[in-house]
RNA sequence: GCCACUGUAGCUCAGUCGGUAGAGCAAUGCUUUCGUAAAGCAGAGGUCGGCGGUUCGAAUCCGCCCAGUGGCUCCA
C-alpha cells in the first residue's frame, strides 16, 4: 500500500461512511470496511437494498460528519466485552469476526478483507469511536475526521460476506479517497481516459470483432480485420517458437468424457464443461475445455524412446468453457478461448532447459510489444493438499525445478502460494501495459500427474520404461484476451506490422483514381494491407476518416504523385510527414511490416 | 450463478403527465472534382431488446426472458 498517512485517511473515510449509513439507515449490519487501491469500501447489509441514488445522500451525510469534526477515539477492551457490546448493537458480522479472533487468533479468510483486527494482540479488541458511532477496528486512523482528505462514493456492488458464495450477499459501497481534491480529480480523469481505450468500445469502432445474441454471449465473432490481428499474432509466436524445435499438431474440438475422467479434469470442472449428446450412440461427449489430454494421446499413439524426447507438440486451437454468465466481459472473459498452446513431453533432466527456452520465447514476444514482465512462481498451498493431484514429494521436486530455473536466470519473482494449477506448479508472467495495468498472460506449467494418469512412458537408454514429464505453456495466453490487451495497450492505434489496415490511399479527385488503383494493386501484391478512399470527399475529410480508424500510414494521391514525385506519408500520431521516394514505397512498407526483433 | 444498474435508427443521444417516434453523425442518391482532421442538397432508415399483463390506448406502468455494464464468486 502507498504511504501510511493516505492509508489512515482512507480507513477513516470508510468509518465515516459506516457512521453515515448507520445514521440514515438504523439497524443495518456492518461487515468489513478496508482500504483498497485508490480508496476504500464498506460491506453493509441493509434491510432493503439501497440504490445508486442513495449514494448521494450517503455522501452528503459523510460530509456533514466530517464538518462536525469528531475525534477518532481509540478504545481497547477484552474480546468478551466487545462481543457483548456488538451483541447489544445487533452487529452479527462483527461478532463472527470477534469469535474467530478469539478461537483461531485471526479473522483472516481473505487477507484483503481482514484488516480490522490486530493479530499481534489477540486478547484485546480495539474500537474506534466517531461521535456516536463505534466500530471494531485495528486502526490506525487520522486524529480527526476533518483530516480524511478528498473522497467520493462512486460504485455500488454485491459482495458475499467473507467472499463465500454460500454466505449472505451484502452491498459493497466503494469510495475513492485521496489526500487532495486535485489528486481525486486526476484519478477521475484517468478513469475517463481508460474508458476511451476500452477494447469493447474500440473493437466495435474499429470493426475488429462483434457479438450476436443469436450466437450467444461470450462467443466473439472476428471480422476480417480482427482475424488479421489473430493471424499475425499466431504467425509471430510461431516464428519465435520454430527455432526451438516445436511441431504443429491438430486435434478435434470434441472428445468423449472418458478422456477428462482419466485426466482428472472431470471431477474438478464438470460444471464448467459443455456437454454434447449424441443420438447415435450412448457415449457422452464434451467440447474440449483444454488441450492437454488430447495431446497426451498423440504422445501415446506410438512407442517412444528417450531419443524422441523432448517431443514438443504445439497448436493454436479453441477450447470451450461454460463460464458463469455474470463474469463474461468483452474479449477478456469468453466461452470460446483460442490458446496458443503447447505441451512438451521430456525427461526430468530436460525440464530446466525446456523451461528456459520457453522463457526466452516469452521474453522476446513481450519485448516486441514493449510490455515489461514481472514473474510469479505459483506453488501449491501445503495446507490444502485436497486441492491438488499427486503427493507432496512430487510437488516439492517440481517446485524446486522451477525455482532453480528462476534462480539460474537471476530474475526477481514473487511467490504465489496456492496459485498453482491442480496438477502442478507454474511460472506466471504478468505483462504491464501502457497505462500501468498488469495482465496475467504467459505461463509455464509443470505436470507430473497427467503422464501418470495416462500411463505415458518411454524406453530409456538402459531399456527400462520411464515416465515422461509434461510441460504446459502459453505465450500470448489466448488470442482473444491478448487482442483485448493489445487494443487497450495501443488505444487502438496498432503498430504498422500488426495493423489490420496498414496504409490508406486517398485520392484528391476522380482523375487520380486509376493511378491510385494501380498503386494499390502493386502494394497488395507485396502483401501490404492497403485500402483506397476514392469517395467524392475533400482531402481534409479523408485524412480525418483515416485518422479516426487509426490507420498507420495515409498517402494523398494527386497530380504530384502521378507525375512521379515523392510520397508524403501522413503517419498516425506523428506531426511530421514521412517522405518516401516513389520507387522505394513498396520496400519501405515491407520493411515496416517485418515482425519486431 | 448471485447483487445492482442499463437497453429508442449502424453510432451518440432527445422523447413532458400513458395519446402510436425525433436530432446529429454514418450509410444511400444527386450536386461538387476539391492537396492534409467534418462541402451542399435530398430521400431513406424503427416490432422503442423480446414475450406477456394492466389500460379505450404502452417507448412510457407491472411481470418474465434475452443482451450488456459494474461488482461478488470462479478461473484448468
Amino acid at each position: 500500500m502507498e504511504n501510511d498517512k493516505l492509508h489512515a485517511m482512507r480507513h477513516t473515510a470508510a468509518h465515516v461512511l459506516a457512521a453515515a449509513a448507520s445514521r440514515l439507515y438504523p439497524g443495518i449490519k456492518l461487515g468489513v470496511g478496508p482500504v483498497v487501491e485508490n480508496g476504500f469500501f464498506y460491506d453493509i447489509l441493509f434491510a432493503t437494498p439501497i440504490t445508486e441514488e442513495d449514494l448521494e445522500k450517503l455522501e452528503a451525510e459523510m460530509r456533514k460528519i466530517v464538518a462536525e469534526g469528531h475525534e477518532m477515539v481509540r478504545e481497547e477492551i477484552s474480546i468478551d466485552e466487545a462481543i457483548k457490546k456488538f451483541g447489544e448493537m445487533g452487529q452479527d458480522f462483527k461478532i463472527e469476526l470477534l469469535r474467530d479472533l478469539k478461537e483461531k487468533g485471526t479473522t483472516k479468510v481473505n487477507p484483503e478483507e481482514a484488516q480490522d483486527i490486530d493479530v499481534a494482540h489477540p486478547d484485546v479488541a480495539s474500537l474506534y469511536h466517531t461521535g456516536e458511532f463505534v466500530d471494531l477496528c485495528r486502526g490506525p486512523h487520522v486524529g480527526n475526521v476533518k483530516e480524511v482528505g478528498a473522497f467520493k462514493l462512486w460504485k455500488l456492488a454485491g459482495a458475499y460476506w467473507r467472499g463465500k458464495e454460500e454466505n449472505p450477499q451484502m452491498q459493497r459501497i466503494y469510495g475513492l479517497a485521496f489526500e487532495t481534491q486535485q489528486e481525486l480529480d486526476q484519478y477521475l480523469t484517468m478513469l475517463e481516459e481508460a474508458k476511451k481505450r476500452d477494447h469493447r468500445k474500440l473493437g466495435a469502432e474499429l470493426g475488429l470483432f462483434a457479438f450476436s445474441p443469436l450466437v450467444g454471449s461470450g462467443l466473439p465473432l472476428f471480422t476480417p480485420k480482427g482475424t488479421t490481428i489473430r493471424r499475425l499474432l499466431d504467425e509471430f509466436v510461431w516464428s519465435l517458437m520454430k527455432p526451438y524445435g516445436y511441431e504443429k499438431v491438430w486435434i478435434p474440438h470434441l472428445a468423449k468424457s472418458d478422456l477428462y475422467k482419466t485426466s482428472g479434469h472431470w471431477d474438478k470442472f464438470a460444471d464448467d464443461i459443455f456437454h454434447v449428446s449424441s443420438k447415435k450412440s450412448e457415449e457422452e461427449f464434451v467440447l474440449k475445455p483444454m488441450n492437454c489430454p488430447h495431446h497426451t494421446q498423440i504422445y501415446a499413439s506410438e512407442p517412444r524412446s528417450y531419443r524422441d524426447l523432448p517431443l514438443r507438440l504445439s497448436e493454436v486451437t479453441t477450447v470451450y468453457r461454460d463460464e458463469n454468465t455474470g463474469q463474461l466481459a468483452g474479449l477478456t472473459r469468453v466461452r470460446s478461448i483460442t490458446q496458443d498452446d503447447a505441451h512438451i513431453f521430456c525427461r526430468m533432466d530436460q525440464v530446466k532447459d525446456e523451461a528456459r527456452a520457453i522463457y526466452e520465447i516469452i521474453t522476446k514476444f513481450y519485448k516486441a510489444f514493449n510490455m515489461p514482465l514481472s514473474i510469479r512462481l505459483s506453488v501449491n498451498d501445503p495446507d490444502t493438499p485436497e486441492k491438488y493431484l499427486g503427493g507432496a514429494d512430487v510437488w516439492e521436486n517440481a517446485v524446486a525445478t522451477l525455482k532453480g530455473l528462476l534462480d539460474d536466470l537471476g530474475k526477481d519473482y514473487e511467490l504465489g502460494v496456492g496459485e498453482a494449477a491442480f496438477y502442478g506448479p507454474k511460472i506466471d508472467f504478468m505483462a504491464h501495459d501502457a497505462i500501468g495495468r498488469t495482465w496475467q498472460l504467459a505461463t509455464i506449467q509443470l505436470d507430473f500427474n497427467q503422464p501418470e494418469r495416462f500411463g505415458l512412458e518411454y524406453a530409456d537408454s538402459d531399456g527400462t520404461k520411464k515416465r515422461p514429464v509434461m510441460v504446459h505453456r502459453a505465450i500470448s495466453g489466448s488470442l482473444e484476451r491478448f487482442t483485448a490487451v493489445l487494443i487497450e495497450h495501443y488505444a487502438g492505434a496498432f503498430p504498422f506490422w500488426i495493423a489490420p489496415v496498414q496504409l490508406r490511399l486517398a485520392t484528391v479527385s476522380d482523375e487520380f483514381v486509376p493511378f491510385a488503383k494501380t498503386l494499390q494493386a502493386k502494394l497488395a501484391e507485396a502483401d501490404i494491407r492497403v485500402d483506397l478512399d476514392d469517395s467524392n470527399e475533400k482531402v481534409g475529410k479523408k485524412i480525418r476518416n483515416s485518422a479516426t480508424h487509426k490507420i498507420p500510414w495515409t498517402i494523398v494521391i494527386g497530380a504530384k504523385e502521378v507525375e512521379g514525385g515523392d510520397f508524403k506519408v501522413n503517419v498516425f500520431g506523428q506531426d511530421e510527414d514521412l517522405i518516401i521516394p516513389a520507387v522505394e514505397l513498396v520496400d519501405r512498407a515491407l520493411r515496416a511490416s517485418q515482425f519486431p526483433q
